[in-house]
DNA sequence: CGACTATTTGAAGGGACTCAAGGCGTGTGG
DNA sequence: CCACACGCCTTGAGTCCCTTCAAATAGTCG
């Protein structure tokens, strides 16, 4: 499930440091990528600097499509990460063979879009806590959670220029939501769900 | 420009009234829309009834693509619409032929993903006005403007779900940048753009 | 061990949501 | 033609959340 049966399996693995650079918006589409180990992230960033997270790439996410002659965002290294390249004209070509068989690659499309429409969805919510609390249950569904412990190997400084708040507002509310017992941090890279229904509940913006 | 060059020019228009769903999330994909008047929605529904909406679409804009099996969003229309339906079969069929030499289609599917995209980075500006400004400039990007004025068939309703905000900061808002000559609304459903660069600096969040 | 970054906590101020009510426009029926 | 109803836009007041600024602590890497 977590593989997308692109067909490349033979494909090496490269790695990629923390806050390294996979490619820049306006760069010419050559590659594709294949997350396999750690987390990536798309970047859009304003002419003053101002920099927005527009989403969060897992093992088993493919990004950076040719979907139109250039990148129209750019990508970092979140972690350290290993991932895979693929040739854009080689993916095109596989594109054409295979599309009307295999849904594969319309899904690895799909999945990118997907990514971006949840943001729209999660900042569409109306209180920091709510956006929060639905960007955790996202990371449930998408992340493995050996003994119900989920990573959460993303800097907050990243999660809040994601949920489009503060560093500070992230950081009191996962606090907030630790002293309602709805969820548990036994260590600051990782966390587990509590109370699923509950933090469903505050998602939804409902206080209780 | 405005056409995406899908070979189905002989595809005939029809109409659908203002509120009329054009699907629903849940049921196959099994055509695509082009609007060719009027405006589109894609909406998303929560199950506590909360209504977001996800995306606009103007004429010449080509959204429920079958990337999946279902529509993973409804649509409706905005406004009194005309809009054509492909078969996705078909449209599946083309792009096996045609996606390596035309870019055509890919470029229908960017354009969809596009649109997500830009609400993520509409949402992510810090307040309500710097939101408002930002759609203000891309509805200019997007839609044609005679003589400066644009076009703004669109309930602040639905602007203000888009922009995920209040009905009332969208009017207050719209109100607060005509104070500031920013722009003009000589009707209701039109504005005109007096001082783009001024606009630009508000979508940033700077107020001078 | 020291420099640097990330996280945490506090205080103050402002923006936006909510609730409420009034105005405007349109369409319908008497 | 007018009255009325309905929906949408507009405006006001109060409350609360979040941003910002500031500073202290914890964690990381050399």
């Amino acid at each position: 499930m977590m593989s997308n049966n692109l067909q490349f399996d033979r494909a090496i693995g490269m790695p990629a440091r923390a806050g390294e650079i996979l490619f820049l918006r306006g760069e010419p589409c050559e590659h594709l990528f294949e997350v396999r180990r750690g987390v990536a992230r798309a970047v859009a960033t304003s002419y003053e600097g101002d920099r927005q997270v527009l989403a969060f790439f897992f093992p088993g996410d493919v990004f950076g499509l040719p979907l139109a002659d250039e990148h129209r965002f750019s990508a970092e290294a979140v972690t350290d990460i290993i991932h895979t390249k693929y040739s854009s004209t080689g993916w095109q070509a596989q594109l054409a063979q295979t599309c009307q068989q295999e849904k594969s690659i319309l899904n690895a499309v799909w999945q990118e879009e997907k990514a971006f429409i949840a943001r729209g969805l999660v900042l569409g919510r109306v209180t920091a806590l709510a956006r929060l609390s639905a960007f955790l249950i996202a990371l449930t569904h998408r992340l493995p959670s050996p003994e119900g412990l989920c990573a959460l190997e993303l800097p907050q400084t990243d999660i809040a220029s994601y949920l489009a708040t503060s560093p500070e507002t992230v950081c009191r509310n996962l606090r907030h939501l630790r002293e309602l017992k709805v969820i548990a941090m036994p260590r600051r890279d990782r966390f587990a769900v509590l109370h699923p229904g509950r933090l469903e509940m505050l998602a939804e913006g409902i206080h209780n």
